[in-house]
DNA sequence: ATGTAAGCGAGACGGTACGTCACGTCTTCAC
DNA sequence: GTGAAGACGTGACGTACCGTCTCGCTTACAT
């Protein structure tokens, strides 16, 4: 994870070196207490209430400590969260396409049921429609975690046969993801006991009919 | 299609309630008025940026006009979008599961596709999750709308013997709403061709496993 | 006391002129009601903060009411001090200049210390610079009451010879006035022991030297 | 002339009290514009019907610049007034009270034929009346202008042995402030030739009463 | 007795201004 | 020369009243 701008230099300052009069750099200690005001800003008001002057006071620095990290509210949540989006998530290898399938519910519905991500998402999401920089960088934070992690289940169940080769990657994506995506941020019930099983039993049963 | 607020009075009055002597009522030429503002709005610059002042600037009409009528930016918008949400929706029919599906999903995408669907929906949710008043409306739109229409098709399915009778209902619904949602609001991206049809066959499967 | 604008309509129809059927006609217990309630509004908020709306909420009465009898705030506060003005007022006769004085003063001091008037006169009187109708309704009001006893008191010193025949009047009148005022609205002290008469005293004095 | 609340932190700050590091400071220019503003206001419309929104887009400045500086649109005025007032106003010294006097009156008569004056300072003493700090600050500008002056001639004649010694200070005062005040600002008629003069002789001969 | 116009309370209407908040930029001063 | 503090112009917030304008009563004449 890092600071969009200004990375530069950061290392220099690491040294303990003083920072030679005139190579000013932007302090990780500011950066962090940003960082961490944020996360309670969100999980205080939410992202359409939370304000950079807000975050600002509550992290016991200037406006301007902020914006010269980051353009916008925006890009600061987004930067944060494509952060988190992009940790772990290794492709489960249980051996069978529907254990796969059980393994990343069981991840994904853990994520998704932070009450600071059903939050932003939709946030993020409506912006990125009229924000084509959002909205790239959103992508990317799908392609390189829930996409790549599915992406990688597909694959690995056409090596082992249970799907067929040509199968339309797009559409199986689509399948994995959607349900229990609608579960969570739209529908926002509780799981039924055995959902997670029977969802991934359901889609196995999807995917091979494709 | 109404106002969410004015009605209590009307229909109070109505019911021979002794309607407190001249009392005014909303003028129907300016909600209309309104009405078309916002939308024109939203389409321009999206339910973040939109502002009430723009919105009485657009439709010549007074602030307090609209603050009348609504309680907030939030209530207007979720007033009209749930009132389109509610329009239609006929259950379909085809004699088949896959073909009730096929269905679903044609009328479905195509109003995932209205701009300002894909925009005010994300915002809205994200409301939902700190006022529970909007969550309130949101879900009772989604019960009568896409929710109503999907607990149909599975009636009908088991009623034909397509499905077993026991078919877990909330699973299943997320099984049938969430794939399209998912490619429309999060993936955004086009739907290749055969999408929609391979989605049916693929999500009849989903359910016929459970 | 009369409402500025109403007699016009009653005259009208008081000669005869046709009075179309029916023609109803302000109700004189909604008259009073309003000059009740501006009284009451007067004292509890002020004339600056003092509104239609307020008045015709605490009267219990439309806002159309207060328009249909006078034409602003301003036309009916001082319609109904003008009228408070004009009431009374004597001249009085003791047999010697000075006692009339003393007279006119305990008169004056009286009717400055409610409270009412000392916030109300210096509003009208900054509303008079811009607005040629108040000045002139300003200007009766005073006429009639301060300036006419005034100029009677001067006349029967001059009848009884204390005063030259010559005596500059308008001087005399601002000799006879402005002291007690000055000290009632703009000092705001309380009158000492004996303020009264030694005024008495000092302006008989004045008055003999012109 | 300086601004009534942003003082306080200026003067702390030079006093060495430790000043939080970069503390920013209200910029005079445009403070300056806004006090030009508010005079233009004031001559263009009056006190009552001058807006704080009118008087920032006069000076082109936000609303919140003024805010900054006074607390409404009272304190504004008052601010401006006062330091006005204070200005100059040296007692006159001609070697006799009537001369004293008549100096006095030709200043003051200057003074008050300004058109700002006398329409703001009725709305100061309406409001001031309601309102202690007003009157608080508008008493002390009274007894530093036009009061310490009168005091000043009082003295000067004392000592001559124009005036008794023992004479009542309050009544005098208000026998030499009061006929001027109450012809400019109530009667508002024009002086007649000689008035001044004839105004100076027949004061002293009030106040020699005394 | 009836018809009818005006008065009535209520309150919606397009506005203006309120005083506050946050925006994103810019300036000043201390370390 | 960075970084905090915070002033700047901007613009929206939601509220209060403005003065005008329908609404349906209700009232009290003129016929």
């Amino acid at each position: 994870m890092t600071t969009s701008d200004g990375d530069a230099g950061r290392s220099a300052r690491q040294q303990g070196k003083r920072a030679p009069a005139g190579a000013a750099v932007l302090r990780e200690d500011v950066t962090e207490a940003i960082r961490t005001a944020v996360f309670e800003e969100l999980a205080a008001v939410g992202y359409a209430r939370m304000s950079i002057e807000g975050i600002a006071r509550r992290a016991g620095v200037g406006k301007t400590a902020v914006y010269r990290r980051w353009r916008s509210k925006l890009h600061l949540v987004l930067d944060l969260v494509s952060a988190l989006a992009v940790q772990g998530l290794p492709t489960p290898d249980t051996g069978s396409l529907e254990g796969d399938l059980r393994l990343l519910y069981e991840v994904t519905s853990r994520a998704l049921r932070h009450p600071v991500a059903s939050q932003v998402i939709p946030d993020l999401q409506a912006e990125a429609a009229r924000n084509p920089e959002i909205e790239a960088a959103l992508q990317k934070a799908l392609r390189e975690g829930q996409h790549g992690v599915a992406s990688g289940i597909v694959a690995q169940a056409v090596a082992r046969g249970e799907l067929r080769a040509g199968v339309a990657e797009e559409l199986a994506l689509d399948l994995m993801s959607g349900p229990l995506y609608w579960r969570a941020v739209v529908v926002r019930g509780e799981l039924p006991k055995g959902y997670l099983g029977a969802l991934a039993t359901a889609t196995a049963a999807a995917l091979k009919a494709l």
